[in-house]
DNA sequence: TCATCTCTATACGGCGCCGTACAAAGCGGC
DNA sequence: GCCGCTTTGTACGGCGCCGTATAGAGATGA
């Protein structure tokens, strides 16, 4: 029984960062071959089509983002907020998560298949983001307002391209944050 | 000198269509042609070659979303932030231009041109904002970091997939909003 | 009506990619 | 060292698309 010289996790994540820099159809059975250093031949043992890859691809990163977030997190211990920080962070901050990320969210708003599955991710998600918000929160409405606003602003901030004058983005971005988490909730209005 | 069946606009706006639906990658000249019920024949007369047409696509949504949005706006009327509103309203309530503005931002991500096409755009709308928020926010920090914060809400939202529990998306975005513009800003801390 | 000029339909060659078929190559067990 | 197995390389047919060439259609003006 030979050795697998390129088993399916090579083809899945080479396929990640093809679709991360270039989206879904930047994923070609032949260009990631070439990238692999080898020929498709091995692809189609491995999968059926390149729709199996593309699945293969979105459960791979369905899984990472969610289960493999949560047990770092969870190794790493520490107070409620500490850790859904750290998972925030982990998603948010990942040189390869993010990309992947945000090409996943291209891709959901034209393949239903793929929305499904952002959406179970994000849910999860705005669950970890209800929990920390609510800590200091009481209204439950304005908890969701603000539990969105905080997604909508680590999502959203990657698809503006405006500038901010002299201040840099990470400046506003953390007295936006302050906003959103530091701040007692507002008094009957 | 007969008349010409397909002048330039129709292929641009058929493009910006398919963009808008399928992303750059969706914009074939022969599949663009079938949905005119031509065939590509007289697009080369047009055009230079697909990438000739995708620079007028641009060119005709960064003139649309900008000029042509703050015309409608001036000639409605209204004080300030009635007039702000309603360029936020025409941009991201729009049946035609939101998705070609979400496609837009997904294409920036990879491609350095349109990137800073869409900065000039986003700039052009972020100044706005800050002129709405700074009407009755003082801190200018604050009043970027709400602008940010605004923009973000505007864009991410449709790159959410979350659910709200009992809550609609709109409740939970109009709760947002009055956090952002309806709420004096917070003394000292 | 007819000539003419412009736009369009059709046909073509080329390219990149998909998926299949089969041959070649490499590793395990003997 | 050899056999048999699985994986990989290579070759192929097909498809969709790009861009070009050329012939045809349709409107305009005489």
């Amino acid at each position: 029984m030979p050795a697998i010289r390129t088993p399916r996790e090579r083809w899945v994540e080479q396929g990640l960062q093809a679709l991360a820099v270039g989206g879904p159809d930047a994923v070609r059975v032949e260009v990631l071959a070439k990238a692999l250093g080898v020929t498709k031949g091995g692809f189609y043992g491995a999968f059926a089509d390149r729709d199996a890859l593309l699945e293969a691809m979105l459960d791979s990163w369905e899984r990472e983002s969610t289960d493999e977030v949560l047990e770092r997190v969870e190794r790493a211990g520490g107070d409620a907020p500490a850790r859904i920080r750290r998972a925030g962070a982990l998603t948010f901050s990942s040189e390869r998560l993010l990309p992947i990320d945000l090409a996943v969210r291209a891709w959901a708003r034209r393949d239903p298949a793929v929305a499904e599955r952002l959406r179970r991710v994000d849910d999860r998600r705005m669950g970890l983001l209800r929990e920390l918000i609510g800590s200091f929160c009481t209204d439950p409405d304005e908890v969701e307002a603000r539990s969105l606003l905080a997604f909508c602003l680590a999502i959203g901030e990657h698809f503006l391209a405006a500038g901010h004058g002299d201040r840099s983005r990470a400046d506003v971005l953390a007295r936006a944050s302050d906003l959103l988490f530091d701040r007692p909730a507002a008094p009957d209005r």
